[in-house]
DNA sequence: ACCCAGTGGGGTAATTTGGGTA
DNA sequence: GATGTCCAAATTACCCCACTGG
């Protein structure tokens, strides 16, 4: 195991389809980023993207590790 | 054999939307849900949501498997 | 530069949760 | 035992407009 560097390419989704997988709002989406809930990666426009390995772990009921709230 | 990894999205249900298609209180299919007949998935926020496929099948008639009770 | 669906930020309604009770 | 209702608190949905992504 090496991800020293996050030079891997890892999977990551929109807002919009994070939203449809745990059937709520986009919005929601952004405030469990912002609240800590979930890891996000800022576009250089300020767009976040979600990582899809940590989404799903989610959905499969997995418990989260508190992260760091955003902003 | 299946889809071990479901990484095909599946259609969700809010409570709302499963208590009107049963004609009863949003709150009793959460009774429902914590008593293990029927199975959940979780928002971050703690709000429930249901698999359409297992509630249509339970409204065509189809006998509910026992599921783990909820807290 | 234009188009335009998606997103961010802020604010306000609507829904859900959980417990206690009928 | 199974549902429905009341309550307060938390979470989520919808509204606006400006900006980003492709």
């Amino acid at each position: 195991m090496n991800a020293r560097h996050s030079s891997e390419s890892e999977p990551l989704l929109t807002p919009a389809e994070v939203a449809a997988l745990f059937r709520v709002d986009p919005k929601t989406v952004t405030r469990w980023a912002k609240a800590g809930k979930l890891s996000s990666i800022r576009t250089l426009g300020g767009h976040r993207r979600y990582r899809e390995s940590e989404v799903k772990a989610l959905l499969s009921g997995e418990l989260p590790a508190q992260r760091d709230p955003e902003r």
